[in-house]
DNA sequence: TGATCTTGGTTGTCCGGACAAATATTTGTT
DNA sequence: AACAAATATTTGTCCGGACAACCAAGATCA
């Protein structure tokens, strides 16, 4: 029997045993041939059954693999339809994925911020304008980098300015993953009521340029979210800037 | 060996039969726990063998619920070392939500769509590759220029696929004010149960530059919508060019 | 004391099986 | 041909067991 499954499979697993669990190999294939076009947008996966004969695993297998490729937004499973391919590759990590609570996850705690500058700002005209404060306010200010995991180039530039009273979470900026603003309401105990969120095009900033490997000046893509608490103070104002060729981001929406 | 393990559990688990699935109680009973202080943040969880015998259910349970937990960001596993509580609730990270789907995908009442062409078309390869449906699928395209009340120069290009069964739907386009997908709902009584959304930047296209008098090739901004029936069937895809400097989108999340 | 080794405990991977629930398909009836 | 019922298919849930990989802490040795 054996014998016969190994021959029917169109890609054999690799059977020289390297360190890698079965599913994630078995994940590896399939996400392969969807790439490949053997398996097609739309069309349907074989049933987890078949998979099971085909690569000679158990079920449990099977599901485990099934499973991380839904995470990855590859493919959906609806229970007694089977599962059909969503898309042929995955959202590469410069995406900005709000499609599940997973993807949206992974993106937290696979970018990590490195900061190239950061300190304590006295807001002019312009920055009075811009973040719609007092003049003469202070913020914190921390530029930087945002890294994908085992990426080379940053997926961002980033311009974070916090309102001074909370600056106390400067030192954990780079070194913990997660969102500033839930560091805030931790450590201070507020709360941020209301997020606002733009995306607009605008020119490359010099800064950001270099590590961008982008032309200055160049149409770039701008993220601007603006945090407020429940009385309308702005606590922190975030600028991301991407490289338009690299910039994607993907809403999806359950109506229930 | 039963009446011991119940009465040792300090919530126990809701023997009346609900629908929820086994795993599901058993993560509504430790988040609970978290979230009251019963196990504090840092502090470890009792082990998947302590987890199966409190609740009386297999460790297969346990770690569905465990991997639950995980993905909420609310515990965090290390093999060999155990599983520690990292957040007190999740709410604080990702709970905004938008007023409205109209408002997360910007659908401006006020907008004019005027049609430039429109036609039953053929799925060719590419086309069925980009619409992930079956090559020679019949689908009904739609193209022109969007334009806002008074304004002189078109807001955005736009090109609407529309699955042929679903065409009837057709003349109402550049007559009625509304969602395309809202008059399919009507007519034909399904429901559109998912919304995808997609923000990149893409060359702008040769038709529709003229109109946006902007030079073709250049950077433009492209916003891709997906709707989808509960089966997971695609009925309509939307494209919007947009001039990468009169491009806006903003979203104001709410927390609830 | 400090480093290494051993040991026990804990999570990760993988197998087998069984039934439930949802969906798709076929069959039967009018 | 159209609708309803029965059947088959397919994924979801749940159980049992076994071993591997990893970690932490105690034991041993220099």
């Amino acid at each position: 029997m054996s014998r016969l499954v190994k021959r029917n499979s169109p890609v054999a697993i690799a059977a020289n045993d390297e360190d890698t669990p079965l599913y994630r190999r078995v994940v590896d294939v399939i996400r392969g041939e969807i790439a490949s076009g053997h398996f097609k947008v739309g069309a349907r996966l074989p049933t987890e059954d078949g998979l099971c004969q085909r690569f000679g695993v158990s079920r449990h297998t099977v599901r485990e693999a099934l499973r991380a490729l839904r995470a990855e937004g590859l493919v959906e499973s609806r229970q007694g339809a089977g599962t059909t391919v969503l898309r042929r590759d995955a959202a590469s990590l410069y995406t900005y994925s709000v499609a599940s609570i997973e993807e949206l996850l992974q993106y937290a705690t696979r970018v990590r911020y490195q900061v190239s500058r950061s300190g304590i700002v006295i807001a002019d005209d312009r920055m009075a304008e811009r973040l719609g404060c007092q003049k003469g306010d202070r913020w914190l200010r921390v530029e930087g980098f945002r890294y994908a995991d085992g990426e080379r180039l940053p997926v961002c530039w980033t311009e974070v300015f916090i309102r001074a009273e909370y600056a106390g979470i400067g030192m954990m900026i780079g070194r913990r993953t997660g969102t500033i603003y839930s560091w805030i309401e931790e450590m201070y105990g507020v709360r941020v009521e209301t997020v606002e969120q733009q995306i607009r095009c605008e020119p490359m900033p010099a800064v950001a340029a270099r590590g961008l490997k982008a032309k200055p000046g160049s149409t770039a893509v701008g993220m601007h979210r603006y945090y407020r608490l429940g009385d309308g103070t702005l606590i922190e104002v975030a600028t991301n800037i991407h490289a338009a060729d690299r910039f994607n981001y993907t809403v999806k929406l359950d109506r229930r």
